[in-house]
DNA sequence: AAATTTGTTCACAAAATCGTCACAATAACC
DNA sequence: GGTTATTGTGACGATTTTGTGAACAAATTT
């Protein structure tokens, strides 16, 4: 049985988020301040975490991050709307997930649902990403499409490293210039979607779907089927 | 039952791993400094270390090459996130394993089962590696491949032995040099090139495959095919 | 000391990659 | 439906990276 953390200073919205989570099957513990709630993770660390952003005496990011120096247990953040979600869901703070207040009990835990899904997937080692159909080995630079190997070129590896290490998350070609290319690469960011192209290519050659989708206006994405 | 020793300085996480660790029937003892460590080491060998990188007083790195010029007990290294990997790969030579922080406890116990099946598999020294049409012997200095004696220069085997002893790893030039040249080695990293030719021409002999392959714009890997 | 073997550097050829452009295709909007 | 903005695509040349042979230096052996 997996056990999920909720934190949050709401007596009210703890009970509902709880009894919710109870009723699909979850084993919950309640903190309700951060303090609390790092202490809890420290003595057993659950298999995911509900964390509001406001809290008394420590707030959200800050546990967030604290957590983040040493486990990487799945956060789902609860942020008052209008928060950026950039920034939560960024690499500075590494959550997993975010639901925007007010939310339906019935959407949080279906979003529990599917980070915990998407993490069983994604088997534990650091450098290897696993998908259906599709493997990603960072230290063998190696990429394996439907049995077979593929040969990708640095960049290519780079970007779709990046991409596939943050799926379902829509990246505009400037956000990738800067983590892909590097820090304020000066030239054109078309040159990202040459780069696409050739990665759709070389990855479509089994029956595998396109795993990069275009966000249009906005970038491109890793899609992951499940 | 085996004992593992726990070397990290945040009691924070010496706890949590430890908790993990004892779960999975390990004995588990702890030190938060170099200092400590080595001391408790002299005093009584583990099974295996779990080495924090970053410690007081003496850092994991001294620790590690400390232990090592008189035992072969396993080592798994802690690292933060964002070290370079050329002093992770430095680590390797000496570390069993290393597990990057943020990680799963989960991870950490699955790791310190891994390190300690492969050591029990090994049995003795482990001076030889066997691949398919191709094995290396280390105290004789010496390579056969599709049963045929190969004679080898000693820089050409040492290079081959730390590809063959890291199959399917890919490693740079620079990082090639650091390993089996020596650290900081200020000559030109195009040498590695000749070397690879020379083993390749050497190793080709037979219906043998090319073992070593060019990952381009990374460096080398050794391939293994099973 | 001479000869042999080993290691390093260099230059050039060969190969692969990368970025950019122009233009076609597509989606969004009025 | 027509217009505009955005994305897909193919091709080309510049650039980078790698393979290779040979010359040179260093080390080792005879």
């Amino acid at each position: 049985m997996e056990t999920v953390l909720v934190v949050e200073d709401d007596e009210h919205v703890r009970e509902l988020v709880s009894v919710y989570l109870r009723k699909e099957g979850y084993r919950v513990e309640t903190a309700e301040d951060g303090e609390k709630a790092l202490a809890m993770v420290r003595s057993a660390v659950p298999d995911l975490i509900v964390l509001d952003l406001m809290l008394p005496k420590m707030d959200g990011w800050t546990v967030c991050k604290e957590i983040r120096k040493t486990l990487t247990v799945p956060i789902i953040m609860l942020t008052a709307r209008g928060e950026e979600s950039d920034r939560i869901l960024g690499l500075e703070l590494g959550a997993d997930d975010y639901i925007a207040k007010p939310f339906s009990p019935r959407e949080m835990v279906a979003r529990v649902k599917a980070v915990l899904r998407r993490l069983k997937h994604a088997g534990g080692s650091n450098d290897v990403l696993h998908f259906p159909g599709l493997s990603i080995d960072r230290n063998a630079c190696q990429v394996e499409a439907g049995g077979k190997e593929i040969q990708l070129t640095p960049k290519e590896f780079d970007l779709l490293w990046f991409l596939a290490s943050h799926p379902r998350r829509v990246y505009s070609r400037e956000q990738i210039l800067e983590q892909v290319w590097g820090y304020e690469y000066p030239g054109d960011s078309r040159t990202v979607d040459t780069h696409i192209k050739r990665l759709r290519e070389k990855l479509k050659n089994p029956g595998n779907k396109n795993c990069i989708a275009t966000v249009w206006g906005k970038g491109y994405r890793f899609e992951v089927t499940e």
